[in-house]
DNA sequence: GAGTAACTGACAGCATGCTGGCATTATAGC
DNA sequence: GCTATAATGCCAGCATGCTGTCAGTTACTC
């Protein structure tokens, strides 16, 4: 059983196996949920790898495109905090990014009208076409990894992960 | 739509305001897929955030708990690149985490039949007892987590998840 | 049995994230 | 307008993860 943990890492198979806790009797939603758990995990992690990789001719890094991505789709710029606040991270992690993000010249900071101290964030025009070059080669790898799963299935997976994300962060 | 950005994370909602890139007539299901991506990013960050919370009583961490969890569900033990493998991580990072839990007393090492220098991690008594107290936080955490969302949901998020986890996985 | 490849331990360096603390600026309530 | 609260910039310290490297061990192939 060892040998499954170590392939699919699924709790379920696991513990049945190993007999479990006597006490608790998992319901199979309860187990589901936390299966799923580790399952969410697992992905972010291979994600990152993933997109490092996908992304290392581009002279970007997983922290790095996540900024960009945040940017680009901004019309009017986003503080730090701010594009902390969209990725769910603090805001001293984006901070250091961004820091070193615009002494590679990929972003700037521009003097924000609605605060003296808290300035802006734009893309530069490196920045835009590192965005343009992210794009070019995360289409293609969407489309590879979605051609052979149906919408229904993603428009639930997506669902229910908001509801989640949701319910988690208040 | 900064708005809407940093409320939800949603690349739909937020390219469709911006305009988006022209050049690329975004299908629904990449920005299906994107958005899943972006939103698995941001659940990550938000399990382990919960879950550090939950186990602090405990003297827990995310990183701790995984590594216990791991451990507690296989039956003879199982050597730290095991369980790196198992998490999908560096044996050296799950190395590190390992030691400092020995030294805690969570886990002992124990000689490898199978290995000469590689041993074997298992629970000490401590170790089942924070186990135990983590299944006591985690269960009923889960139960509150899924009682309103249908089985067949999360059966179909984890099966999509895996499919990606499989896919990435090689 | 010998040689090669894979696995493992140990160490170093680095990237990314977090929290805490403190000073400064904005915002809201009175 | 004044004050209390929130937001922000900045610094430090720390936790967790990664890669690279080298030597010793195991496993596999012939």
């Amino acid at each position: 059983m060892d040998a499954l943990v170590a392939r699919v890492g699924s709790i379920r198979a696991a513990n049945s196996a190993a007999g479990g806790s006597p006490s608790s009797a998992h319901s199979p939603k309860r187990m589901l949920f936390l299966d799923l758990v580790l399952s969410v995990f697992r992905l972010n992690g291979l994600l990152v790898a993933e997109g490092d990789a996908m992304t290392e001719d581009l002279g970007l890094t997983s922290a790095r495109w996540k900024v960009i991505g945040v940017v680009a789709l901004s019309t009017a710029g986003l503080t730090v905090p701010g594009i902390a606040r969209v990725l769910g991270q603090s805001r001293q992690a984006v901070q250091r990014i961004t820091d070193v993000m615009a002494q590679d010249g990929l972003i700037t900071y521009q003097p924000n009208p609605k605060h003296k101290r808290s300035v802006l964030v734009l893309l530069t025009d490196e920045g835009k076409s590192a965005y343009h070059a992210l794009r070019e080669v995360q289409d293609p790898w969407a489309i590879r990894n979605t051609e052979d799963i149906p919408v229904e299935e993603l428009e639930t997976a997506l669902r229910l992960v908001r509801r989640l994300i949701q319910r988690l962060d208040k």
